[in-house]
RNA sequence: GCCUCUGUAGCUCAGCUGGUAGAGCACCUCCAUGGUAAGGAGGGGGUCACCGGUUCAAAUCCGGUCGGGGGCUCCA
């Protein structure tokens, strides 16, 4: 795309003039990398000083002074020699330049006062940026290539469009992105909380929270259910003989907690199911007559993040998998996939997201199991994402060393991706268990173990879905599906008489028999997003009528409640947005 | 963990250059209340995150501790 190119070109050229107005204010900076990014570009400095919000300001117009004198960005090629000689005073870039192969072309690029070792593509010069399409966004501590290891930098970020009107639609997302932060809206609507005292990343559902948890749990089972999964509860914890033998005390105790001592033994809390599902596998003897089996498992783990990782409900410390796992013959593995790809899909599109893109990683270099097994795994992965018609991209060599998988990634109304679920070839724990079935030859066989999660985990996609909808759930999901508000107390006695049919019909129901006036009424309704208020009064009460207002606004007036019960049934019952 | 910004009532926030705390919402009480986004009056509520320092005097300045936000792969 022509736009796309010329934008990166802008915003690679952003953080070059960005550069030059650091360097006035700090001559001595040293300067580190400045690439073009999504939505904008930023720009490493090492600096005398920490960035003040007043610096921020004074860099921006410099900018735009700079970017007014029309300095043309000139290209120029130079010797490996005369590169280290003119960068002799910035290490950044003379690391950089050692680094790069013999017989590498080195470019600088200049503009004005500023000359940058870099590979370009720049614009032609800088009126063809916009000084008022541009805006720098924040300060960051950003480690030099990304490495704790290494020094510690100050990275401004900005973006920068070929309009002003581009800026600002931008920036609006921006402000809309922050009003759906599920945090935010958590709290607003009293969904859930994390208490730091009582330990960071742990969350807490609040009533309204967990009945939207349950529905999503209610709706899983059963889908679960009717897809041929049986459910199982493991324990929350397992001794050391368990972990040693999967391998995670060797592979991933950084993830793991410290062990709770019972009885002189160690005891792990645990960060994945697998283990036990295996062990429940393992329970009797199974015959290929047996397989396919697909245990699916609401199983709640414990991971060490570290501290500055976690963020409300998208990163936390502990939360429940919607785990399964399937284990099946060589012979079955085709169509089990191709099952599992059309289950979660069937999945996603009832709670509302239908954008979704695969991700298929194959097999990298350091990988356990036979070249054979890894290349039937990762054909029938190809076939279901193929037969499915869906959109995928391969990543060679991005499969986890015990197994090929595919990564679905859903996009939410505000065009941000998701990776959520993951169905992953484990050829590991087979082999670490001994895990056997009797084959029709009467000899034990090694099965087939996919692991799959297609939410994620509960407290994630309760945090995804809560910015999908901004908190405006779609009925079906909506902690209060309808709020009777009585126009005056004479007509409590209706109302209450209305709520308590719909509870029976198990409807969420609720009914204002406050003291508010009614206008305050509804707005209390509105803010809480109730998809549905029922308005009765006079009319209402003799007739056996609501009056309709949805929480768009639209109203329908003396409906017959038995039309509303109706209409409301068929909207849950189809899962739609009103 | 590290860099940076930040921490005032349940929530959202005000409190300038130091002179021992304020608003709106929520909550409680009373009054009012019949038609589609806030009826009115009064009241309760804060050791200004914590510890230490400077000062006659600290929410305010300084240091530390503990939380929270943003960022730490996007390769000149």
């Amino acid at each position: 795309m022509e736009k796309d190119e010329k934008l990166l070109k802008v915003r690679h050229s952003m953080s070059h003039v960005m550069a030059e107005a650091v360097l006035e204010i700090f001559p001595t900076a040293k300067v580190a990398i400045g690439p073009a990014i999504e939505n904008g570009f930023y720009y490493d400095f090492e600096l005398p000083r920490p960035l003040k919000t007043e610096d921020i300001a004074e860099i921006e117009e410099r900018m735009k002074r700079i970017i007014k004198g029309k300095f043309p960005f000139v290209r120029k090629v130079v010797s490996r020699e005369q590169a280290l000689e003119l960068f002799k005073d910035q290490p950044y870039k003379l690391e950089l330049i050692k680094a790069f192969p013999e017989g590498e072309e080195i470019s600088l690029y200049t503009q004005s006062t500023f000359t940058d070792l870099c590979r370009g593509p720049h614009v032609k010069d800088t009126s063809e940026l916009n000084p008022e399409a541009f805006k720098l966004l924040s300060v960051a501590g950003a480690y030099w290539r990304g490495d704790e290891k290494n020094p510690m930098l100050q990275r401004i970020y900005g973006t920068a469009w070929q309009t002003s009107k581009d800026l600002r639609v931008y920036l609006n997302r921006l402000k809309e992105v922050e009003k759906r932060d599920h945090r935010k809206l958590g709290k607003q609507l009293d969904l859930f909380s994390i208490h730091e005292e009582a330990g960071a990343g742990l969350i807490y559902w609040h009533p309204k929270g967990a009945r939207i948890r349950s529905v999503i749990e209610d709706f899983w089972r059963n889908e679960h259910f009717k897809n041929g999964y049986e459910i199982i509860y493991t324990p929350h914890i397992g001794k050391s003989w368990l972990w040693k033998t999967s391998g995670h005390l060797d592979f991933y105790s950084e993830n793991m907690y410290a062990p709770i001592k019972i009885d002189s033994a160690d005891y792990y809390l645990k960060p994945m199911n697998c283990p036990f599902h295996i062990l429940i596998y393992k329970s009797s003897m199974r015959s290929y007559r047996d397989l396919p089996l697909r245990w699916a498992e609401l199983g709640t783990v414990y991971r060490y993040e570290r501290s500055g990782v976690l963020h409300g409900l998208l990163r936390v410390r502990g939360f429940t998998q919607d785990d399964a796992h399937i284990i099946c013959t060589p012979d079955q593995i085709g169509d089990e996939i191709l099952e599992v790809l059309r289950f979660s899909l069937r999945i996603w599109k009832a709670f509302g997201f239908k954008d979704i893109k695969a991700y298929l990683a194959t097999k990298p270099e350091k990988s356990v199991g036979d070249n054979a097994q890894w290349d039937k795994a990762i054909e029938s992965l190809k076939r279901a994402v193929e037969k499915e018609n869906l959109e995928y991209v391969l990543d060679e060599g991005g499969g986890a060393f015990y197994g090929p998988k595919i990564d679905l990634k859903i996009r939410d109304a505000l065009g941000r991706e998701w990776q959520m679920t993951t169905i992953q070839f484990d050829f590991n724990l087979p082999e670490r268990f001994n895990m056997t079935f009797v084959d029709h030859d009467g000899k034990e066989k090694r099965p087939y173990m996919v692991h799959r999660a297609l939410l994620g985990s509960l407290e994630r996609f309760f945090g995804v879905l809560i910015e999908h909808y901004g908190a405006a759930f779609p009925v079906w999901l909506s902690p209060v599906q309808v709020e009777v508000i009585p126009v005056a107390a004479e007509f409590f006695d209706y109302a209450d008489k209305l709520k308590k049919t719909l509870l029976e019909k198990g409807i969420r129901v609720n009914a204002d028999l406050s003291s508010n006036r009614l206008n305050a009424k509804i707005r209390n309704a509105q803010n809480e997003k109730i998809p549905y208020m029922l308005i009765v009064g006079e009319k209402e009460a003799a007739d056996n009528l609501v009056s309709l207002r949805d929480r768009e606004g639209t109203r329908k007036n003396l409906m017959p409640f038995g039309d509303f019960i109706e209409m409301i049934g068929e909207k849950i019952k189809n899962k739609v947005l009103l």
